[in-house]
DNA sequence: CCGCATCCGATTGGATACTG
DNA sequence: CAGTATCCAATCGGATGCGG
């Protein structure tokens, strides 16, 4: 074996850009994560997955994230080509956000995080009932 | 509308708790993105999604990451009841780390991660083509 | 073998104020 | 309306060294 190792999981990790011993920029997994990561982010791309919206428009939906972190988000969104933005002309003048194509191939990702969210969420009461006290080893 | 809005998507925010309009530590997506957070997370869950492995198979396998790290996260992932550890008796001493149901319930989370990792990367290719092309007749 | 303690540079996200 | 600029406290992750 290239790795030394035979006993990879081919449903877990189907090529070998899922081997990496590293977090690699370049693996797939890494590359899903980057585009969720950071807080908002989600939400950010929630609302735009129903459609363009501009600046204000998202400052409204998402009242309580400031300035500076929606433009961040926004723009590194952007620069991983995730989405566009076009000025559009006018009083006042309006931004239009927008997700890529690449950016809705996010949407399976988000239904997936909500649905093992969920998935965790049910196994942790389970585990409560049968094993009432497995989970107290931290303090 | 209790919330004033009626254009969510079913699909996307099937319940209640994933139209939070800030990032709420209860909303399935937040559980899931907190699960996986954290450089090293998921090369840690993928490692221990095929069994079980003490202290130091997991240095062995992901032989970059620190003991603070690694220790860190193993202390963060059981404190979430994700993985649980046992130390087996007899020398020289071994500590077996090991998921609970709620820890192989992100297995179909890892998978989507690659899938859509993948994908990303496949759209912004077709992209740039695209894009090249749009740009030469538009500009 | 299995970690924890400490230090430290870098990054994060929030608040506030200001501009085209 | 659509952002930028600046400051700041908190967190993160890596390195090193030590203890059970």
């Amino acid at each position: 074996m290239p790795d030394g190792r035979g006993d990879w999981d081919g449903e877990l990790v189907p090529d070998e850009r899922g081997r990496a011993a590293r977090p690699e920029p370049d693996c797939p997994v890494e590359i899903a994560l980057a585009a969720v990561a950071g807080r908002w982010t989600t939400l950010v791309l929630r609302e735009l997955m129903h459609g363009p919206h501009s600046y204000s428009d998202l400052c409204e939906r998402l009242p309580d994230i400031s300035a500076k972190v929606l433009a961040e988000r926004l723009r590194v969104l952007e620069h991983r080509g995730l989405l566009t933005h076009e000025r559009l002309r006018g009083f006042p003048v309006r931004t239009r956000y927008q997700l890529t194509p690449a950016g809705q191939a996010l949407r399976p990702l988000l239904i997936e995080l909500y649905r093992t969210g969920v998935a965790v969420d049910t196994a942790l009461g389970q585990r409560t009932v049968a094993t009432a006290d497995a989970g107290r080893a931290s303090r």
